[in-house]
DNA sequence: CACAAAATGGAAAGTTCGTTCGAATCAGGC
DNA sequence: GCCTGATTCGAACGAACTTTCCATTTTGTG
């Protein structure tokens, strides 16, 4: 063991331990050094045996590399490989439950309080969206609300809301919309005329509201796209969805920010006036090259 | 097992296949697929024991769940997780660099900077949101809810959806709520039935929708109380708030973000579950100090 | 209400993995 | 050329992990 005091906590520090200190080891800790370097998702996901065999080493080089730098073993070290991988990830569900916990201490007595943890919470939410939105599924959804027909817009309870925007912004953009918002209980009837060349586009939180499931599956199975926008990937709306997105918005307090939900609504509608705007300029042009 | 002939060999079959298969598994099962989507770098790094901790199952369950995908144990199944991770992580790094740099290039085509572009700019809103909201405003807003006997909410065009939310959030705390809707044209004579002990809620921002301004203008003379949510203190709905809040969002492509009028709605409805809460407590335990 | 089938719990077996440690090998100095 | 110290090898051990199997509970059905 090189000295006493040190382990590094993070795989930036680690490396550059392992940078400063390369030339002072031995041949095989410098391949060792080498491949960590080079390759560290195999640090962070193989076993030793399989790396050793990698390195042309003997298992046991790799436990002293890691004692090297102050690992109690390699299992030690490896676990600053693991992170590196997920980097940053967990942290979301931990922010807010902080979030939550800090609500409820703080809130009986000043609204405030609430607004400014709410707020911080839904900042967090986008923050979020940011990542996790997938970016072929973005522009196909946007391709696909251009190439529709008439578009269906359906939401029930929280998602309402988000489906009324949706059929704001697109009635705004002048694309033939229908909100199909439960006056007048014809909205099976109502799904039954869609056709092929349409699109519904459809908004649903846990515990999906049954009215809306039904008519997404209905329609999907009739092999009419389908957009959905909802929590998790193993929501009926994601299954039965021809692109879906997950806006996971982990609730406070018994109400899940929505901020999440909305901002990504007024992102496709958004974006959509864009690819609008660049066809007619396309067709007023002539055709590209 | 389920059937003899598949085990994905990829991530993406992977979850194709949990989500069609989803409805059809056993309620741990399904528990696990939930976290298997969700988490799928923790099913990467950790161990059975630990992932059976989480999800609050057995190990055995992790078996049986790989099993049922066509894997021989859980290590078979946990190689796809580790091979997505590697395949998708290199992209991490990268992606923040795409994001710089289309931002600043082609911010005009690409719809996932335009995503980029819209939630910063609803996060600001919503950091301004905590400093511009005043405090006394926000508490008297909480109390004329609790004390209101019937409550009307009304918005139309981009403000409807924070009027719907409104409707909802309340009628989920069991206020006796009606969102007035135009459907029907009977608004005017709905407003008409108003008394001093309801409350109308209003939200317009400009071009302040005529139907809504008179309708406030109306009930705010017959010494109805108003509260309004608006854009500017000099808007129509301001002068008419007995209590109102500006939530000034700078548009951003033509569209603006309501993300902050969203929030401060439901800010509003989680203030005044608590208002009734301790309400609630007091009256239960007798007149408090 | 009883029964069969499915789902789950839990402990014990079996396997893989990480780690240790003495022997073997190598490099450089007297 | 031998000796010393550092380095590496590799088998054996012990711990951790995965998997199996059967008992128990739950669910649905006649």
């Amino acid at each position: 063991m090189a000295s006493d005091i040190e382990a590094p906590a993070s795989f930036d520090s680690l490396r550059h331990n392992v940078q400063a200190r390369y030339d002072g080891l031995s041949p095989h800790l410098q391949r060792l050094a080498r491949l960590a370097l080079e390759d560290p998702n195999s640090f962070a996901l193989e076993t030793v045996t399989s790396l050793a065999q990698t390195a042309e080493v003997q298992p046991s080089t790799l436990i002293r590399f890691a004692k090297e730098f102050g690992y109690s073993g390699f299992s030690d070290m490896q676990k600053i490989f693991k992170l590196r991988l997920i980097e940053g990830a967990p942290a979301y569900r931990e922010q807010i439950h902080q979030h939550r916990t800090r609500l409820e201490a703080a809130a009986e007595r000043d609204p405030m309080a609430i607004l400014q943890e709410f707020t911080d919470a839904s900042i967090l939410c986008l923050e979020r969206l940011k990542d996790t939105v997938d970016p072929a599924a973005l522009a196909r959804a946007i391709e696909m609300i251009a190439a529709a027909d008439t578009i269906y817009v359906i939401g029930q309870r929280r998602a309402f809301p988000i489906a009324a925007y949706i059929a704001y912004g697109l009635a705004r953009l002048e694309h033939r919309t229908q909100l199909l918002d439960f006056v007048g209980g014809m909205v099976p009837q109502q799904a039954a005329t869609l056709r092929p060349t349409d699109l519904l586009i459809a908004v649903a939180f846990a515990e999906y509201t049954p009215a809306v499931v039904e008519t997404v599956r209905d329609v999907h199975i009739r092999n009419i796209p389908t957009l959905t926008i909802t929590d998790v990937p193993t929501s009926p709306l994601a299954q039965h969805g021809t692109v879906y997105f997950c806006v996971d918005d982990a609730d406070i307090h018994r109400f899940r920010p929505i901020a999440g939900s909305i901002s990504l609504a007024q992102s496709l509608i958004i974006g959509l006036g864009y690819y609008k705007d660049a066809r007619k300029e396309d067709r007023g042009h002539g055709l590209k090259a």
